[in-house]
DNA sequence: AACGGAGCGTACGGTACCGTATGGTAGAAT
DNA sequence: ATTCTACCATACGGTACCGTACGCTCCGTT
């Protein structure tokens, strides 16, 4: 796991990342108007005491959150997209799967809760134009590497992520055996059938 | 619940239904979370004393917003996969088009802000469902009169609209050249090129 | 002219939150 | 053992909101 700020030998209290943590749960669940100094407080069992010891304000946090959410999410692309040579088409299939809402529940409410509130404030919104872009970018190559022409792949590959969230906009937990049909049916469509 | 609009010769006052719109453009900006009655009061230029006359409390409201969107949703749904014989394919176009998020920002700003109420209120997600499920089945039934084998058909309408309301989570309104051109392709893949 | 109600303003108590100030404590440093 | 300091609790003032109580004012009715 990632380290803080100061790197004392591990202790039982609470550092920041703690703290950015427990917000991003709240967040998750509550959306970025919840993410609330004194709820997350209860939430880790402490006062907010603690809190100011730690942050300088609210907004301080909400910035820890960003820079913490959007470290993690560049981290996750790369290794997703990360393919050996003639395995592209692969890990295109792989990568849909893996932002399947079924899937990964809670990193889907975590980052449609991020793009709210990229909705209201714009300096959020430029730090996810910046993932998107490298998520487009890498998704591209893998659509480059499978011989699809450079005017299709970024066509591709904005219709792959945006089917994915639009996908974990829609669905309400319907799991029935032929929504996986739905769905592979769906990714060859992405994929070039 | 109740039906609102009792129409009486135009008033300068405000009923249910005034109420009710200017809380829907506090939602589209602010969340709901941002729907507080004092501050639609004060968009409406009088005070919650006026607010309590015509709803019981802020969850009434609420519902009344609920049903308010759910009604139009579902006749903008009808009108806009009405198609003549022949006509269908054209139509998918069409709806794929009327919801693109350059076209009609304000209205996803609604219905994203709406989707992420759902996720919190088992009430609304009922409500989102209902009206999900008729999209689902009105795009079917173009793909249907395509000729996309009826397999296909369930596959290919929910590609198009999680194309659609995740194009809006992801576009900030980029509108380069390019952008519809792409956006074209996209509609051509879904649309079974 | 007197009445009554619809529609709104004003004033109030209560809650939840932010941020500050200040005091307390446990463990490391000396 | 004392002092220091990182970490946390408590108490406070201020704001924004909800919902209620009640007062005022138009306006149609009689």
């Amino acid at each position: 796991m990632t380290t803080a700020t100061t790197d004392h030998p591990p202790k039982v209290q609470l550092d920041r990342s703690a703290w950015v943590r427990a917000a991003i749960e709240v967040l998750a669940k509550e959306g970025i108007a919840g993410v609330r100094v004194e709820v997350i407080a209860k939430h880790c069992k402490v006062t907010k005491g603690s809190f100011y010891w730690h942050f300088k304000d609210r907004h301080d946090l909400l910035e820890a959150m960003l820079q913490y959410w959007k470290e993690g999410r560049i981290r996750d692309i790369v290794k997703q997209t990360q393919a050996e040579a003639g395995k592209e088409r692969e890990r295109i299939f792989h990568v849909i799967d893996v932002y399947s809402a079924a899937r990964n529940r809670k990193g889907m409410h975590i980052e449609l809760a991020i793009r709210d509130w990229a909705r209201r404030d714009p300096a959020v919104e430029a730090v996810v134009e910046e993932v998107e872009k490298i998520r487009l970018e890498r998704a591209g190559s893998l659509f480059l590497a499978c011989g699809v022409p450079p005017s299709e792949a970024a066509s591709r590959s904005l219709l792959l992520y945006s089917y994915v969230f639009g996908q974990s906009l829609m669905t309400f937990d319907r799991e029935g055996p032929e929504a996986a049909a739905v769905r592979h049916h769906i990714a060859e469509i992405i994929a070039k059938a």
